[in-house]
DNA sequence: CCGAGCCTATCGATCGATCGATCGGTCGTC
DNA sequence: GACGACCGATCGATCGATCGATAGGCTCGG
């Protein structure tokens, strides 16, 4: 697929504010990635923290998107929650540059763009929030500190971004599903009822991020023993 | 307590690393940090990047320590990994500007010291997996992806640094408490056994740290309902 | 007890390098 | 000939780091 010298940017941007920080990337960094001099990636950008906003809020625009899609019609909080944790995972393993920088650089931005982010994350997280307190009032979840737990799970899934590798044996809806269930046994749910809707979640990331997602771990398949750290 | 210039660079650096990054804190930063001039810095460092490498492996090589004594002497998997878990939640929480650093700016060293660092994690994130397999043999936790189970879990609990506030209504001692029941419902673990010594983590981390530890939230406690993010 | 010599802590000034950003252009293409 | 894509040159600012200098305290021979 032949992309603009604006995607190309956009590309350069997200590997190298998520490999080396913000900061630690250059404007002469990105133009060489982006195969175009420092002059010229200004006709595709404001400024350099412009960009990071841009990128930021894109992603998460398309993590809430996709997210609503999950869970729209959904009744069981079981299966609400799930299918946003395979969401959730499924998203940060596949795009792990992308979630990375929104999850590690917000500190980068100026207030006024901040709190734009921490505005979404906080709309994305609420709807977390909403599935798990629906669940403790149906009396399928447990637990005494639904706050401490939300911030605790959520944690857990973002941290697959830094660790997961599609060269492991683990394919992404083993994965996601793995993750699924560790939430239900967080939460202490006996009876995990419907199993999140992996192809669909699948699906919504191919969609929202206009990439192909394979349900295994990668297009030829690997033979390597385990999963890897960077 | 009267501080050295050396302990106010070092306590400087690692706010300020932890809070802006180490690309994103500039010599002059440190320095008005410090009450120092930037010339004088370099009476108590080597260069940045040598200070962010001591930074990163004293704390690291404090964790190990408290973690080697939180489990000297275990015997049961059950209570070894909930001292794991204890110790790494109660350290997270009471110091999360250090845990920051050594958890999110690997990236900056360079691969000398990087490889000096991963060694030291890989050595402490040993402990926990020796523990999970151990618990694995005795039939007392259930996971079919150990590896993955673990690094999910590590992340969960590394979490806390992200959010925890000493102004909420947790006190460290629950916080932990919480963690550790997280991570045996996580691990299948219906029969949870003896809970973690928490007294004895927090008078770990007390001394491998050199700081007050109060059971409580703070010293004076505070009406603050929730708990909240950065 | 003196003061010469030395050590530690600190500074203002400044180094060369690199930073993010901008300028005035040169190409093709329609 | 207007326009979008692109670049070499360069801007002022800031970067990490070093310089020589100063001020105060400690040591030790006389």
């Amino acid at each position: 697929m032949v992309v603009g010298s604006r995607d190309k940017v956009r590309a350069a941007a997200v590997k190298l504010f998520a490999d080396k920080g913000f900061h630690g990337t250059g404007i002469r960094d990105l133009a060489q990635a982006a195969n175009l001099s420092s002059a010229s990636l200004y006709h595709y950008m404001g400024t350099k923290e412009e960009l990071l906003a841009e990128i930021m809020r894109e992603s998460l625009e398309r993590l809430l998107e996709a997210a609503a899609l999950a869970t729209d019609g959904v009744a069981d909080p079981r299966l609400r929650l799930g299918n946003l944790v395979a969401l959730h995972v499924i998203t940060h393993a596949s795009q792990p540059s992308e979630t990375r920088v929104v999850d590690n650089e917000v500190h980068a931005l100026s207030p006024a763009a901040k709190k734009t982010i921490v505005g979404l994350r906080d709309s994305y997280e609420l709807l977390w929030a909403e599935a798990i307190d629906a669940g403790i009032v149906a009396g399928v979840f447990h637990t005494g500190q639904p706050v401490v737990t939300r911030l605790a799970l959520l944690e857990m899934c973002s941290g697959v971004a830094r660790w997961y590798s599609p060269r492991g044996t683990l394919t992404l809806d083993q994965l996601a599903a793995h993750y699924a269930e560790l939430v239900m046994r967080a939460l202490g749910c006996l009876d995990v009822g419907e199993q999140p809707d992996l192809k669909h979640c699948r699906t919504l990331v191919s969609k929202v991020w206009n990439v192909r997602i394979y349900p295994t771990p990668s297009p030829t398949t690997t033979l390597n023993g385990d999963a890897s750290r960077p």
